[in-house]
DNA sequence: GATCCACGGGAATACACGGATG
DNA sequence: CATCCGTGTATTCCCGTGGATC
């Protein structure tokens, strides 16, 4: 960078602080400590917690709502505070020897993104209960399963455990995630968590209790929305009435909201404005899929996939033509170190269960089949920013 | 040495089309 | 005209190998 350079950025900056002091309070993956919109559901959760503070364990529940209601924020939120508490009062299992009694149930909060097989699961089961961490090879599902059964078959009053994700497409579905907890001691209750609506999910055969959440009103998306934007922006860096714009174009999924929120801070930041414009928050919803897959998702794939996808989404028109050149453009980047085979499994792959879509194209050049372009079903400047940072 | 799983690679299958065939 | 066939491409499926980790 040149002087001149150095100089007028000092300047820049001088002039007032940027538009966007932080992106994550912006992204739509974070889940804040404390969502005060939602309590609630709060108070349902803990209705049907109510045995923990007797030292019992509650039945298994099912908790659903759709895309975007606050589900994984409201679990994970409440699981953090019940695991501070359980691990204050010394309630828990916290070694692996018997030396502690247990009080009160633990908590285990578990993301089925990214543990899809029965040994991950379990892993990632007894990782939440044991302090060490458990290694990721070398040991057998089998060894882990045992472990699990020697510890909880020793604690008098087990734990709850928090599944977060169930039937997302590619993953584990219901009665998969029934035939996981059949491997565990009885003194193990579920709370499981997904879109599927209660009447359709055959986990609820399984509960006594199903918590339904509905998708956000608009007031409070609008608070959501504003909230975030004053921890992420500088003061003043979005209207009141933009804000309800884009509850209003959202109609209730604050993934969508919250994903909108900051493309639209991402292009005012970027043509070097101060606060949002009506036209940065228009561009931005439409940037928006319609039907989009979750961002989360998204970050929670394999590193690979991800670096597939980060060179998808730079890719212009022509190199989208079709599957095969779209393979051929990725697997000759730098960053991508795969065959271009592998590159072409992952792309299938993730159509498959609905990351990027493919879109049939329309002019048959007489020739085979014709090809397919891929779209991703996410917004690609969110998922630009958000892997760029943390790499 | 044991374990899991990511990759590679290729085989099998599906699809679209034009032209040949009955 | 309906059906079959061959060709070229797209898509799916499968499984062994080896890297990484303990």
């Amino acid at each position: 960078m040149d002087i001149d350079a150095r100089i007028k950025r000092r300047q820049r900056q001088n002039d007032g602080p940027q538009l966007v002091r932080d992106y994550e309070p912006l992204s739509p993956v974070a889940h804040v400590e404390e969502p005060s919109e939602r309590g609630p559901v709060f108070e349902r959760l803990l209705d049907h917690l109510d045995p923990v503070f007797e030292g019992e364990l509650p039945p298994n529940a099912y908790v659903s709502g759709p895309f975007g209601s606050g589900k994984s924020a409201v679990v994970t939120a409440l699981f953090s505070h019940l695991q501070r508490l359980s691990t204050e009062t010394q309630s828990v299992i916290h070694t692996s020897t018997r030396a502690a009694r247990p009080t009160s149930p633990g908590f285990v909060y578990i993301d089925l993104r990214g543990t899809n097989s029965e040994f991950s699961f379990y892993r990632a089961v007894l990782n939440g209960i044991v302090d060490e961490t458990i290694p990721e090879h070398g040991i057998s599902t089998d060894d882990l399963r045992g472990r699990l059964h020697d510890l909880l078959c020793d604690s008098r009053t087990g734990v709850v455990v928090a599944v977060d994700h169930v039937d997302e497409p590619g993953g584990v579905d219901a009665s998969e995630l029934v035939e996981l907890f059949a491997g565990l001691p009885s003194n193990v209750s579920w709370l499981a968590i997904g879109r599927t609506p209660p009447e359709e999910c055959v986990l609820t055969t399984y509960t006594a209790t199903t918590i339904a959440i509905e998708r956000y009103r608009r007031q409070m998306l609008v608070d959501v929305l504003m909230n975030r934007a004053s921890d992420g922006l500088v003061q003043g860096g979005l209207d009141y009435e933009l804000a309800r714009e884009i509850a209003d174009w959202a109609s209730g999924n604050a993934h969508d909201a919250l994903a909108a929120l900051f493309v639209a801070a991402d292009g005012a930041a970027r043509a070097d404005r101060r606060r949002l414009s009506e036209a940065d928050v228009r561009d931005a919803c439409a940037e928006v899929p319609e039907d989009s897959v979750s961002l989360g998702r998204v970050l929670a794939l394999p590193t690979n996939k991800q670096i597939v996808l980060r060179e998808l989404v730079d890719l212009d028109e022509a190199d989208r033509a079709s599957v095969t050149t779209t393979t051929e453009t990725i697997s000759a980047a730098p960053a991508v170190e795969l065959s271009s085979g592998t590159v072409e499994r992952f792309l299938y792959e993730m159509a498959e269960v609905g990351i990027v879509e493919r879109v049939q194209s329309a002019t048959t050049d007489g020739k085979g089949r014709p090809p397919s372009r891929l779209d991703p079903r996410f917004p690609p400047t969110v998922f630009r920013r958000l892997y760029d940072l943390d790499r």
